[in-house]
DNA sequence: TAAAAATACTCCATAGGTATTTTAT
DNA sequence: ATAAAATACCTATGGAGTATTTTTA
């Protein structure tokens, strides 16, 4: 039994003839015969009583049709969702980022969107990396700002940009007039962290001050960037913060760079490799990765 | 794009594996792959996102999904719909008879259904002759015990008995003491007559009084025989009733036989040619042809 | 006799199989 | 190197056409 086989029998119950229904469905009328012979032989039942001059469904031909409409509806359904869906650049599209760059790119995402790709509507979602990097592999998101590198198969993963942390100490801080830092620097600091799963306080946790004494955080976290340098300008301790994070200007704060230019993530783009949206995610590269993400 | 497709892709969906999908579907990877892909180029889009580790819907995938469930339930249901109708004599089986037979005949009819073909499920239907045999033809009703000949193609009528029409008249009345009628006898007695559309009504006024005053039946109108018998019994006229009417004894009215044997009518069992019932209605014309239809 | 459905026979498109190649980890 | 999807090539089923036969009003 095809959906062929349906588009016959329905029109056939519509017409109340075969040659008829053969002329509207393009096909002869020993095609409609036989196929239809043969689906009542495959069911079981006969869908049509006729003879040479009538044709009229059976009680157990009109429950069938009845499921036939439907399932030919939902077939023009398939058709239709898929015409609308043809255009790759006028689908969906998720875009997430890690948290502390979400409020900074977004806005400026939305314009490129609008000047670049003005079919596709964007998404935006904001998770820490790892979240982000699951939503990336199952499919939730279809490209993402994030920490380089991305721990997950299938992925391809382009840099964008280095960013580099500073030490946020306030003002009066004897550390503020100094125009460089080291970690040995803030050993004995009482330094502010973000909450214990967030990517920032895991990499800086588990990858650049593992060597200075990690406990003291312990009693210090903050849900935003915002909360952790109103702490600091009340001077309860200090913290590191990406650069993206500065303000223009801070009379309270001292944002200052570290020495070494390690100390910061490498941020790229990445998307799955055979995601539908591959040819947007590879336009989108080139049209960011030309732009300077620190213009305010 | 074939059922069969739609099936290859659900399975693939919740398999996650085009390997793992074609043993559960019992057909090569490489069906699947193809299959699918002509499916993906017909639509124009990507159902699956896939590399040779991982196989995931795509969003236009999913949507396409949902329909196919559909389809592929409805299409269970046209199975299971044919499977609790391929045994004829399991299905709706509507039996049609003329008004003034149909209370004598079907308790008689139930009892012969309940044993002869205790799966079928009778309903009845009682309809002037007319109305009856369009109900036929159109397949509202099956089989029908009607007033032959009847004038419609495709049907087989077979003759099950004569019925003889009978004089009612007050017992009292001069016509009572006859043994034997001639239309001429009553050629001035007030004729009490059923409606006017109803078939023993027609058959009576044109086919057998055609040659009698008319008129004067105008104003008497019952609009059943057991009405029209209760107005013979107060004197208010006579009336003719078929055989099947006639009580076991009645002390207000006599019934008087006319003369010619023709003054009646044939009934018999009609039914389409291709009715899927036609076995059930042989079947039953073979069992009923025997019985007395005018026992009580 | 005419008109419509059923059947016979033929052809070819395509679903499906086996074997192989490509791809990504 | 391995495992899975994609591809190449071949086979066979069955859908569709033309021509003919059967059926019934």
């Amino acid at each position: 039994m095809k959906l062929r086989d349906l588009e016959y029998i329905l029109t056939i119950a519509e017409m109340k003839s075969f040659v008829k229904a053969a002329e509207h469905c393009n096909v002869s009328q020993s095609t409609l015969s036989i196929q239809l012979k043969k689906v009542e032989e495959y069911l079981g039942v006969q869908i049509f009583e006729r003879s040479n001059k009538n044709v009229m469904l059976t009680r157990v031909g009109e429950d069938i049709c009845t499921c036939a409409r439907i399932m030919l509806q939902e077939s023009q359904k398939i058709k239709m969702i898929s015409k609308k869906n043809k255009d790759p650049l006028a689908g969906d599209f998720y875009f997430g980022s890690y948290p502390t760059m979400g409020p900074y790119i977004f806005p400026k995402l939305i314009s490129i969107f609008f000047a670049h790709f003005p079919k596709t509507k964007v998404y935006f979602i904001e998770e820490k990396a790892e979240v982000l990097a699951d939503k990336l592999e199952e499919g939730i998101v279809d490209c993402a700002l994030i920490g380089l590198p991305i721990e997950k198969k299938n992925m391809t993963s382009v840099e964008l940009f280095w960013e580099p942390y500073y030490l946020a100490v306030p003002i009066c801080h004897p550390l503020a007039k100094k125009k460089s830092i080291v970690m040995g620097d803030i050993k004995d600091e009482t330094l502010l962290l973000l909450e214990q799963d967030h990517c920032l306080t895991d990499h800086i946790l588990s990858e650049l001050c593992t060597d200075i004494g990690v406990g003291k955080t312990d009693n210090y976290r903050a849900t935003s960037l915002e909360t952790l340098k109103n702490m600091v300008a009340i001077g309860t301790g200090v913290t590191i913060v990406p650069k993206i994070a500065l303000p223009a200007e801070d009379k309270n704060i001292a944002y200052i760079p570290f020495e070494s230019r390690e100390i910061g993530h490498s941020i790229g783009l990445s998307w799955r490799n055979n995601s539908p949206a591959n040819d947007i995610c590879l336009a989108l590269y080139e049209v960011i990765k030309g732009i300077d993400f620190f213009s305010k």
